[in-house]
DNA sequence: CAAACACTTGGCGTTTTCGCCAAAGGATAT
DNA sequence: ATATCCTTTGGCGAAAACGCCAAGTGTTTG
């Protein structure tokens, strides 16, 4: 048995495993997208309008969310559609507004 | 009134906040460190024995969580202990486990 | 007061993230 | 088929995050 044993090491995974979806949250045009996909799903260029940036930054931010498996898509003709995939991400938003509260005072 | 106007600077600045707190979050190390200040109160060195990084890093990991209202500290004699200011955070692990889930179905 | 201990800060090189432009893919319409 | 629309991908420079080392701050101990 090692100094730094195997659970550890495990354990150091579960962590880097949770640190990419909160990463996948750690950008204001991503919360954004977030909270406006809360309301039903968005096409990218709904999405665009919305944050304001190129159409090829909101794809790779939907990429992120994607790949962290927090939201899905779905090509309907020449568009494709996003929706939440675990929405459960909205209650992190009072918890931060604590935080944000909290910090003031 | 712009095409862009002051609500939605005001929105993208709320965003941007949040962002802030969830960018404090998106860090292995960091979420260790909450997990373990979950349990109580930490000395820097206990965190540091817990991630296993330089101390420095480990001390600049805690700034930015107290920057970010997450944690704060206190210095007694020679420590300075840590302590979660926002114990809401720890919900946060439920959903992010189920993302991972799903992620992997 | 000097030494030791616990922690923070500054600085540096490396890696990652970000947003734009240009080009490529995919689907529909003419 | 060609053109058009919507989206993705590649690439680039700029900015930010990371982790270490070295140096500085604050506190206790001898």
């Amino acid at each position: 048995m090692d100094a730094i044993g195997k659970q550890d090491i495990v354990l150091k995974e579960r962590f880097a495993e949770r640190a990419e979806v909160m990463k996948a949250l750690a950008h204001p045009s991503r919360l954004m997208m977030i909270d406006e996909l809360s309301r039903g799903e968005r096409c990218v260029c709904e999405l665009r309008d919305l944050v304001g940036h190129d159409i090829s930054t909101v794809s790779k931010h939907l990429r992120v969310l994607k790949e962290a498996g927090v939201v899905q898509d779905e090509r309907r003709g020449k568009q494709v559609y996003y929706r939440l995939k675990v929405p459960c991400i909205l209650n992190f938003f009072h918890c931060i507004e604590s935080v944000i509260e909290a910090g003031k005072g």
